[in-house]
DNA sequence: TTTCGCTACTTTGCAATACAATATAGTTAC
DNA sequence: GTAACTATATTGTATTGCAAAGTAGCGAAA
């Protein structure tokens, strides 16, 4: 299990890389992040986090109809989000890279 | 900058990490962190997360003279300190794995 | 036809933690 | 004697993952 504190920060950027190449609803993503290997998120955690793309206007939404249950809410980002996703990378290499010199310093 | 949001979580086992070799003093880790590309970490958060390692049960301290300035309170990790770093490390292992996945299928 | 299981979204409130700000104080060099 | 660097501690705040609870559509088994 991932700790939820380790998830902070990195979540937000791994689902707007989820959205970043077709739209994707929320309990989707939820499944696809399992696969991935996050573990379960709740979907306390990423409803909101959706909500917030969307008020920020990084991810923008809408309703289609499913053969299978009730309508889905698809997400996808906006130009801004792209931009936002690209600067999440970059944060993301810098902390790994940093991570990865002292582990490499401590021979771990 | 990697933002604060991002090192939630990390942080802890990355100075857990720094004071496992050798024992360590709170202002020198912060500059090792700052040589290892996490950028200027604030003493404000260093200090509090070492407090917190010793209440813990997974540091111990003890103060030593210096030469040249205040006495400082040099920090090791306990048994139990080194079990959650190993610890740590898995999680950490994991996280970057399912991001690895993740960043690969949408070709980043 | 009712109930169970799966799908699907929303809202409220809580807990954890990085950090800014502030305070304190020893040492050295100008 | 005062500025600059070294060194630790405390208080309060903002962010965010998540538990919990609620709403609701659909299909299949009972």
């Amino acid at each position: 299990m991932i700790p939820s504190q380790m998830l902070k920060g990195t979540l937000e950027g791994c689902i707007m890389a989820v959205i970043s190449r077709q739209p994707t609803y929320g309990y989707e993503i939820t499944q696809k992040l399992a696969d991935y290997g996050f573990g379960p998120i709740a979907e306390g955690t990423v409803y909101p986090l959706l909500l917030r793309l969307e008020k920020n206007g990084l991810a923008r939404a809408e309703y289609r109809a499913s053969e299978v249950g009730p309508r889905r809410k698809y997400y996808m980002l906006t130009e801004k989000g792209q931009a936002e996703l690209a600067a999440f990378l970059a944060s993301y290499r810098e902390l790994t890279g940093a991570v990865g010199r002292l582990l490499d310093e401590i021979g771990e």
